[in-house]
DNA sequence: GGCCGTCTACGACTTTTGGACGAGGCGGTC
DNA sequence: GACCGCCTCGTCCAAAAGTCGTAGACGGCC
């Protein structure tokens, strides 16, 4: 099954690695631990997806590892577009966070493995090893997480749209303001946010939509 | 949790580093980093704050690199023990966030330098042999930070109990019941607190305050 | 002593919020 | 056609939230 690919354009037939995180030490970090091994090499690194996509573009790296919190393009994004250009391209996502939602989000894009920066050396090394024979791979905190998502409320978009509202700090009034609707109906949208939340007041709404990675607050 | 601390012999002449982080990858990238200098080595790892406290007790490092967001204790707390034991440690804050608050406590604290995680090795290696020198480093974002910290708005210790339970999605009532006060002198709290964060809602109080970072979402 | 900031508290008022009934249109599926 | 989910809107109401002004107690400071 380690079905060895063709792809693989780098020198010395070693597993080419693209680097995608806006934290330059974390990068040089995990290239040095990389570039220890004798089958694996980084050809490149990105601090921003931007910068990733031109850096695949150029190399065609055999794994890319992606941060999902990025300035400029966000890595959800990023693994869209590699997987437009390329099916076979193969996303690690390597992030600090295992927000709800983002996860799923990610793997729904295309991304093969989902592992936190917690992870040690030889285990982020096995990870890389295990998605180019094809494997995927999720951390068990991630892992955890998703079984989570499954049973996440569902918000249609207006119920979404009035949460990032609400979660600005918006009145009802200006909320149906925005939204081009009568204040009654953002009451109703609410009503259900509430229900489906669990809670009774915008402000704990507000806190429980945060914790869930429902929205983020600017 | 087993202890991560790698112990590791001082050769002699070469400065001694303690590194603290709650990522694992994260540390051995930096290590990595800092053993390639000829007059530098890490003599020791921990992954949260106590852990910490013992490694430094045992290796008594010329320089710590902490991370401020970590499990069991918080950074500021392991800057104040460390200074307590010894007043000449010398503490580098190696963090992801600039939030508000927590560049001037650390360094109200005794932190000799506060950097971001996107420093380059370059200049994270270039700060390490400022801080043995006696010298001072902040990065530029953080000095920045900083200066928005000094003309930041002064809480009471009310108003701050008030805004706390107010971002835990508290009524007016039940933050009278838990600070056992009246539901008026709260009222007299959040007025003085829309104003000190220039407001005019509870909901866009807690977006305020937590982009600030005078509180945290649990 | 006087001054200032903080914490506490009160009444009365307006606005906002949240809930409780109900109800029509619209685009799907069975 | 019937059913269902989503979006929309209405009124009425009680509770909560927010805004006025005022003021006593306490501690620190000049």
């Amino acid at each position: 099954m380690p079905s060895v690919e063709a792809v693989v354009t780098t020198p010395a037939g070693k597993a080419s690695v693209l680097l995608v995180d806006d934290h330059a030490l974390l990068r040089t970090g995990v290239a040095n631990i990389i570039n220890q091994e004798a089958d694996l090499h980084v050809v490149a690194e990105a601090g921003n997806g931007v910068e990733a996509i031109e850096a695949w573009d150029r190399h065609r790296p055999d794994v890319t590892l992606l941060d999902l919190r990025m300035p400029v393009m966000e890595g959800v994004e990023v693994v869209q577009r590699l997987r437009e250009r390329d099916p076979r391209a193969r996303v690690i996502i390597l992030t600090t966070y295992d927000t709800d939602g983002e996860i799923s989000r990610a793997l729904k894009a295309g991304a093969k493995a989902y592992v936190l920066k917690d992870i040690g050396a030889d285990a982020l090394i096995a990870c890389i090893r295990d998605v180019l024979a094809g494997k995927t791979y999720l951390a068990p905190a991630a892992a955890a997480k998703l079984a989570e998502e499954v049973t996440r409320v569902q918000l249609t978009p207006r119920e979404l749209a009035t949460l990032r509202l609400l979660a600005d700090g918006k009145a009802n009034k200006e909320i149906a303001s925005e939204l081009g609707i009568s204040e009654r109906t953002v009451k109703t949208h609410l009503g259900h946010l509430f229900e489906k939340l669990g809670v009774t007041s915008r402000t704990e709404a507000v806190k429980v939509a945060t914790r869930r990675g429902l929205v983020r607050l600017s």
